[in-house]
DNA sequence: TTGTACGCGTTATCAA
DNA sequence: TTGATAACGCGTACAA
């Protein structure tokens, strides 16, 4: 017996009688041979049972995969489970597919120092939400094209939201009915972890390294327009973007007596606010009348709920679309900046 | 000036004076050279910053690239927003990680007929949800490994829930209390596509295409044991596992007059009984006093509300790991059943 | 313990 | 329009 060994490229010209470049040439770029050869090579290969080039030969000779790989902050269980950033992700694939790509996924927080090997075949890398180890970084290919989303990496494209003015926006709006205890609820915004309140002596993150430190300034902005001092409005920190991580903080917050209770909470994401509003209904609290909540994002399950919620959408699907055209070089590697929507829910009227 | 080629084994070979292969062990047998060898020969890549073996290149001589791709019945679109599938999907990322493999993400809905030629690379391939279309099974390498997920490919290990035992449990708890007016809202289980009122004039899927046609006579059984016929239970169907496509064929439901609108509703889904049950919250109506929900999946967000849906519960996160597992043979590839859990919440208490 | 030499399956170049 | 041949970068018998 013969071994049953997977026919190639080569066994094709052979069995045809014709050279293996022109085999080649009938599977990428029909118009170098004659139709009616192209079909003899197209009729036997199917026969044969030829699949076409076999894509880690054709890799290693091009030196392109045509995978994309997008590097996610936070584990994949989270960020599979997050719909902003499933959204991102949508919108990345979306682009991939029409483009003949694939899509890779991987993460920061891994339980290897470097990435598994095979990432580095990717021929570009987005990388989602917090910048990687330098290890890590340093572990990816020096010539691969990147694109960074929500953060910068010096001297390469990054795509951004507007976070600072969407969260004056929105603070201007809540702000105008003037609230008697606003505070405000943070996400990852203290250098040492931080599942609480934040006090004076917590180090704060910068601009620079988190997303969440411009949309504090956004809320400061406006408050202090209305003339309250940021100073004195308390501010608790979350580590992660869960109901299980959110809800003991806030358990606490809404447990206070009537007349220490905050009054309006902002928050810096949908999934906060949520969580906020569940524990407060509860409780008994009525939302907006003892208790006015804003969120960040726009995520579904926000507004289709009674009441809905207020909060700034941030388009995650088209930052997702734009890494992917980036990174395809379907659009110039350039630095850009999206714009965001306030919507006014009930929660906030 | 020379071009900046990238640097190679053979380049590092040469400077280092040894051979390819001493370097080639160094970085994958260190065991097969002298510490102080395989010491030098690292330093001096780091020095030269070759940073190990060549993906591509190594992938084409081993045959193998430690990639494994999960095909996706929905597209990604879906599927990432989706709280079951995105669980799934978390249980294959966390054991690919801890075996250095690398998750590549398919759907079978896409813009081509095959796919892309980089999907091939992979591995192994678990294919969740549903049967790809002939010809898309027919483009994957055929000595892959293989892996379904919630039905079945001839001669293929299959890894089911045991739909028909957990359905048929939640209907009894519900028909521990008689309902005057049950009703079922199933999910993709007519032949043809159809969002609303099933009736006889559709036909339905089989078992073997989908699972909620297990779930289906589970419910039968159930109603059955209690003296109900099954046939005269109204039920109506629904494509795709959204609010979007969910609310509009459950508000004609809520719309009855309410001696014609049903008093239980198993849902087949979570999505589509918390649709139910804020719709019926927006109406006014009372849950579990003039409407009984039950859902399926035991999604987080049905937990983390009041009222709790009464549900079953499917460990998802599980069934990706064991899928995982399968493909990267740390398990015999052999079909199995996960059990499921009823969580009985306020919903239908 | 280390080196030689071949092949993995393809595509690009150049010549016919 | 087609063919011959040299890479692409590496792993691994096998020999030394």
């Amino acid at each position: 017996m013969s071994t049953p060994r997977r026919i190639t490229l080569k066994d094709l010209a052979r069995e045809l009688g014709v050279s293996t470049a022109t085999v080649s040439n009938a599977f990428n770029r029909p118009d170098q041979l004659s139709p009616a050869l192209r079909e003899r090579i197209l009729g036997e290969a199917r026969r044969l049972g030829y699949r076409g080039p076999d894509a880690m030969a054709r890799s290693l000779r091009t030196g392109r995969s045509r995978i994309i790989a997008v590097i996610l902050a936070e584990s994949l269980t989270y960020s599979l489970n997050d719909a902003v950033a499933s959204e991102f992700l949508s919108g990345v694939a979306e682009v991939l597919d029409t483009q003949g790509h694939t899509l890779l996924l991987l993460s920061s927080r891994q339980t290897q120092a470097q990435f598994p090997g095979s990432a580095s075949m990717a021929d570009g890398f987005i990388v989602y939400g917090l910048m990687p180890s330098p290890s890590l970084l340093e572990s990816l290919p020096s010539q691969a094209a990147l694109v960074a989303v929500d953060f910068d990496i010096e001297g390469r494209p990054a795509i951004h939201v507007d976070n600072e003015v969407a969260c004056q926006a929105i603070a201007r709006h809540a702000l105008r009915m003037p609230p008697r205890r606003p505070a405000i609820v943070n996400l990852r915004l203290t250098a040492e972890p931080c599942n609480g309140p934040i006090t004076a002596s917590h180090r704060l993150l910068g601009a620079e390294q988190t997303i969440t430190r411009s949309r504090l300034t956004g809320f400061y902005r406006a408050l202090a327009e209305r003339g309250i001092d940021p100073a004195g409005v308390p501010m608790w920190n979350i580590e992660e973007n869960t109901f299980e991580v959110c809800a003991p903080v806030l358990e606490p917050i809404l447990d206070l007596p009537g007349d220490e209770r905050p009054d309006l909470l902002l928050c810096m994401s949908d999934r906060i606010a949520l969580t906020a509003l569940t524990l407060a209904e509860q409780r008994g609290l009525r939302v907006p009348e003892d208790l006015r909540i804003t969120g960040f994002d726009g995520i579904a399950e926000g507004q289709y709920r009674a009441p809905r919620l207020t909060t700034v959408r941030q388009d995650s699907t088209e930052k997702g679309r734009m890494a992917a055209r980036m990174i395809l070089g379907l659009t110039p590697p350039a630095s850009s900046l999206l714009a965001t929507e306030l919507m006014v829910g009930d929660s906030c009227p």
